[in-house]
DNA sequence: CAAATAGTTTAGCCTTGGCTAACAATGATA
DNA sequence: TATCATTGTTAGCCAAGGCTAAACTATTTG
């Protein structure tokens, strides 16, 4: 039935010389959108943390307001997403007091922040312009395996070392 | 999470060189933060498009259940989003009839496809594994700038003319 | 210290993109 | 040709992440 399988298609469109032109196999081609949906899922929530660990480290707090300015979202949102955060265990709230990262959600702002790092520089050290650098690293940054972020890192320390 | 991780990161505290640090002014990063948004209204537009594109040529038509099965999602699901992808004018579709893409879609996924080759190339020129660049590609495909795409198109060619 | 202003939360709505279950059409084949 | 497996569609559910409007709390200031 669903074994239409991996049809031994050659690269009709030989001209561009690669390997990547075939279709994967079903279940490899499965996976990576998957990993893409669940990336999806903790995209923003890593955003909210790691803006909040900004916020507390270089304004001494974070309040729902400077979040709402920060995101270009309203306060509601900030508001229900806060309690989110709450219930996964990331931040503890006082209602009409300002947050404070768990534990768990300070590794998890740290992590956010290091590959966040890691991505921005390589942009940059590869020659793109420090704006653009800034907006596709706030998109990429969840989408870069430890693999690749290892190999951003050795490519920085090159570049700089020289 | 992330399935495909182990390094260690010490890498992080190298990175504090920089202006990278400080917060970005408010409205600058409220809208890094909406062009992310904004990127994943398309997303998975174009990931559909482009992966109908890949069926039509691999396979000589694009049948909702073979979507369903490399995208890992059930079959309502599917035709829910070609019923989208028609009202955006991307596919044309009769009904228990295979599709195929407009003008426009075609164009869509041609754009798509191109972007991704220069991703996956781009990650392989730099060392990462096949099957790790393939997933990272797949999902930074989409939050990567003109700019950027054609600094690592350059990147590729002049790795591969040596 | 009372009133005005600023900040936060809640209620209720909308759209997207998943799902399952039930139903409908197509096309192979007995 | 009648049946049945495969494929496609529809209905109806759910959670997430937006929004506005209204209610509530905290803080500033007259």
């Amino acid at each position: 039935m669903s074994d239409h399988d991996q049809s031994p298609h050659l690269t009709a469109s030989s001209s561009n010389s690669n390997s990547g032109d075939a279709l994967p196999p079903v279940g490899e081609h499965a996976r990576q959108y998957e990993t893409v949906r669940n990336a999806h899922e903790t995209e923003l929530i890593e955003d909210y943390v790691e803006l909040i660990g900004d916020l507390i480290q270089h304004r001494g707090e974070a309040r729902a307001a400077d979040i709402a300015t920060r995101m270009g979202v309203s306060q509601a949102t900030v508001s229900k997403m806060i309690r989110r955060l709450n219930e996964l265990g990331l931040v503890t709230s006082k209602p009409y007091r300002s947050l404070f990262l768990t534990e768990e959600g300070q590794k998890m702002a740290e992590t956010s922040r290091a590959r966040h790092d890691i991505v921005l520089h390589f942009l940059r050290a590869l020659g793109v312009n420090d704006h653009t650098a800034r907006i596709d690293a706030e998109g990429m940054e969840h989408h870069v395996s430890n693999e690749t972020l290892s190999i951003m890192q050795r490519f920085i320390d090159e570049q700089t070392r020289r």
